[in-house]
DNA sequence: AAGCATTTTGCAACAAAGTTGCATTCATCG
DNA sequence: CGATGAATGCAACTTTGTTGCAAAATGCTT
């Protein structure tokens, strides 16, 4: 078992999860990743595995807390893994901004940018924050 | 013709679009909401309509910018009026906040509350800015 | 290591959401 | 009013997401 399968054994391990070969290999391809992944793309690069276990496979993995859900303007949703820390408590908390490029629709964690506070009107309540970025990423500015 | 009706004209043909029932109702239905709709909303409000014609207008709408995207995590896509400046000019610039309701779903405008601006790594060119704030709404928190 | 209880998977069938081409209808403008 | 181009409705289709159930795999116990 190399570092990448070890890690994702274990990610599933600390979540009670137990360990099977679509479940590791999707945590893999996530783990791996350098942007956010859509079911589509999943399916993609993970052909060996049935549209209905990703499905479920994704769902198990936000009810976890091991991906998040970033919500874009191009009307798909696209999942992240979280950080360590969130990987490692369970609990979810991103704080951090997210980008899409407008050209090639690939989406990324900003992980060193932090989302600024904003102050609502009374009455409402704040549970969580988003904030997407629209724009043109390093490799298409080229 | 009402006042609403009126407004309705008005728009569509400041943006240059023949007048037909169907945008003029729809886009009646969005001028008096109180929240931000998705596709599913429009289909239940305007039975007359075909589902065909409601996808077309509501892309019509977008590309005008007569309507902006608000994107939630709850996978859907919402939409409302632009603010009358946004309008008028047909250069859309949102800089407001949304607020999303996880107990009952609804989306707002929270047209005074202004997104706060944020320092991107250099090389990525930001042109637009989202920020959707989830937690419970004034009605839901009674 | 083998057996057992429980969970997960794949398949099939289905439901919902979104797209496309084309004939008909409608809005606008002279 | 009549001509012209645009918008609509319908049908057919594709894509996306959901559900029930039998078969397979996992983790635990012995
Ligand atoms: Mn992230
Ligand atoms: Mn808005
Ligand atoms: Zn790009
Ligand atoms: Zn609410």
């Amino acid at each position: 078992m190399n570092k990448l399968e070890k890690q994702s054994d274990l990610i599933l391990k600390n979540n009670g999860l137990s360990v099977t070969s679509s479940r590791k290999k999707i945590l893999e391809v996530f783990l791996s990743a350098e942007t956010a992944l859509e079911h589509q793309d999943i399916e993609k690069i993970v052909t060996q595995y049935d549209r209905v276990t990703i499905y479920r496979t994704l769902q198990t993995f936000l009810d976890k807390g091991i991906i998040h859900p970033i919500p874009t303007t191009d009307n798909s949703i696209k999942y992240a893994v979280c950080s360590e820390t969130c990987v490692k408590t369970g609990h979810h908390h991103d704080n951090h901004v997210h980008f899409f490029c407008d050209k090639c629709g690939k989406t990324e964690c900003l992980d060193d940018v932090a989302i600024p506070s904003v102050i609502l009107p009374s009455g409402y309540d704040m549970h969580e924050i988003n904030m997407v970025v629209n724009g043109t990423c390093k490799t298409c500015r080229a």
